[in-house]
DNA sequence: CAACTTAGTTTACTAAGTCAACAAAGTGGG
DNA sequence: CCCACTTTGTTGACTTAGTAAACTAAGTTG
């Protein structure tokens, strides 16, 4: 680290922060660089100039050129030689994980956590602070700049994601019921506190962009969110389908059940597939806003309640059946608190889907969201994407033993 | 027309046709011709070298030089001055409809439709083959070749695509029931016969690329082609999307039916969508493949046709409300053969799929396909999308008056 | 150890942008 | 009516970032 970090990532944000006015040499650049760290980002094999040289049909005095860029900018590092394959050891190129850091803070009803994550996606430090009261959005402000004191990481912040229950749209919290929370322009604040570029995103939509992490170019992906509500995603890559309002996935109140609808929804019709398939309508009052994704205590302790998760899976796969014909999707992922429900809902989710095959589709595996991956890693995508897309998948896993800090922090 | 067509032609295919192995400073300045192309195609207003200068973001002097390099290729013409806006006047540019023509053949299983598409989408000249027995492969390069020495126009077919129904993929007839084809390499057997890049589709998607002609850029729309069976097509722009293994959109035998399910459908399960909504299901034998789309005589005539489209009004509208709810598309096309039903039945669908507003989700506009744009602007959108990509529209009305050539050509 | 391979850099060249000056052809006020 | 001002479009010098090919560096193998 001979050069200070402000310095180079006022270089990288002017290099890549879509502003819009990006003539179109610097456009192209910018798409070379962004290719070239995708394939160190992302190849299992080790990569090195040469290597980016073959698959990206660059020269090598091109690719070259690139890691040089890209190593300046605090991106990427070289990691000793790699085995000779016949020739001069190749240089070994890597994820610097050491410069920069990603700000994420997970703003919930009762608690706000903070994150520093690295551009490998590793969590390298965190902190949750127990609110009392109402959630005030200078709590959120605060919480991220102990954290980032207590880490003497002030000048290592890149960029910064607040994700939060509700509407949001372009950095401002539309519509948050469970925060009281409507219209507050969260980005803007919390940009000028840490003078790094941030972005606001809901928590469902988070949740999907974290399983897409891997997604190929093109992957298709549909992310079923169960909790308090249903609600869905399509990914598309990397990237989320937003819909022509931006109420794409608004699946919860569609009806599903025609007939033996057990009640009214609490949105006053009857039949809607959140009535059946959500959390709380299978698990009752057993499931709650703080509930514990992996307390597995809870489930299919009773009759009733076996009953109400088989009849939730039925009606989930009725929907499934019809969202996965059209879309074709690589994958159908159950995520939100559902993997509490264990194996056996997930296999009757499978069964009823695949008791009516309906001719001319193909056979989708559906699996739960991977909880192991960690909640900051949406929203860390999140904040990289309007400077570096999804170059970076940041699908590392936790360090072993990292415990969270747990408690105040003033 | 003082550069003989394949001449220009050949610079054109060099410039634009993505083999895969271009380099990347061509590949920006296809991208801008492309931007630039789009701009003089789609924009309702006269489009001049200082609009696009405007309008892109590139210097007047960048636009110039892309001007004169569309018009030195054929796509682009200069249309006398524009009126002052205060001082010079501009010079209009339109797209450029005397050089390059479009081959489009429409297969079915006893007549092949050819015609030739201009670069504004008008069908400047058309011919239909009847056929006595099975179709055979060379009756369509005949058509085509025939078509193409009637009109002189050898020299001036800059793309080709055939419309045939059934499973294609990558140029190749993949199955084809309908025509008891089955791994017919068509496109590159044309392309040998004409000398211009061809591509195959299928007539669901070729109509669905027609719905979604005049697209803007990420608008979701979906399209349910209502034939024999019922298929969907989701368009992202003006681009198809296929599915992970290439079969979105096979919605026709997912069960939406689950109570009172009439009968047993042709895939051995009952309460599909198809064996409720086909045209087949609810037109019974008046339905067959030559059915003209325009004659309603047929409808509604008795109690029992009505309700069976009542019948089927309501099970589309349950797929309709878990699709759209999904995607939040701009809007929903129901295609195919179902205009023919008259607007009863698409008020019947809106009333269902309104009968149960989900919370959360936007009103999208129900309406049917636009029989009116013809039949050959899907097809010829695909001819050019190797080349073009969706830059051209084609939305130009087809030319009044210009009745079809009904007969055969030898 | 010589011959071959592979990695990566250096240098000359090229494509295609930007910037700024300028010519061409209009409008409008005194 | 003429001169100042606008707008369009072109021309030429400069810049960015690519390619191609020669070259250096550092290995492996017969």
């Amino acid at each position: 680290m001979s050069n200070a970090g402000p310095q180079r990532k006022s270089d990288l944000l002017r290099r890549f922060a879509s502003t819009g006015g990006l003539d179109a040499q610097t456009a192209i650049r910018r798409e070379n660089l962004l290719r070239a760290l995708a394939l160190i980002a992302r190849e299992p094999a080790p990569v090195t100039r040469a290597v980016i040289a073959r698959r990206t049909g660059l020269t090598s005095a091109t690719a070259s050129s690139l890691v040089a860029e890209l190593i300046e900018f605090g991106l990427v590092t070289e990691t000793g030689p790699a085995e000779s394959t016949g020739g001069k050891r190749a240089t070994r190129l890597e994820i610097d994980t050491e410069t920069h850091l990603i700000v994420v803070a997970v703003v919930r009803t009762r608690a706000i956590d903070v994150a520093l994550v690295d551009l490998a996606g590793r969590t390298v430090a965190s902190n949750r602070v127990e609110l009392a009261g109402e959630v005030e959005v200078s709590a959120v402000v605060d919480a991220v700049r102990s954290l980032l004191r207590a880490e003497g990481a002030e000048s290592r912040v890149l960029a910064a994601c607040v994700q939060v229950p509700g509407v949001t749209a372009d950095g401002v919290v539309v519509d948050s019921v469970q925060l009281g929370w409507f219209g507050v322009p969260l980005a803007s604040l919390l940009e000028e506190a840490i003078g790094a570029p941030t972005s606001v995103v809901n928590d469902v939509d988070a949740e999907a962009l974290t399983e897409a992490a891997d997604a190929a170019d093109g992957a298709i992906r549909l992310v079923v969110h169960l909790g308090e509500g249903v609600g869905a995603a399509v990914t598309n890559g990397g990237t989320l389908m937003a819909g022509a309002t931006g109420r794409a996935g608004e699946i919860g109140h569609v009806r599903v059940v025609f007939e033996g609808a057990r009640a009214t929804c609490r949105c006053g019709l009857s039949g809607c597939l959140e009535s059946a398939a959500s959390m709380s309508a299978m698990l009752g009052d057993a499931y709650t806003d703080e509930f514990d994704e992996h307390d597995t205590s809870l489930l299919a302790s009773t009759a009733e309640s076996r009953e109400r998760m088989a009849f939730g899976a039925r009606a989930l796969s009725r929907a499934l059946r019809i969202m996965s014909a059209l879309l074709d999707p690589q994958e159908v992922v159950i995520a939100g608190a559902a993997p509490a429900l264990g194996p056996h809902f997930l296999g009757t989710v499978r069964d009823e889907f695949e008791m009516y095959p309906a001719k001319g589709t193909a056979p989708v595996p559906i699996r739960y969201g991977r909880l192991e991956l960690g909640r900051y890693l949406g929203p860390a995508r999140s904040a990289l994407a309007p400077i570096l897309g999804d170059a970076l998948p940041l699908t590392e896993r936790p360090a072993a033993g990292l415990a969270p800090v747990i408690g105040e922090v003033h």
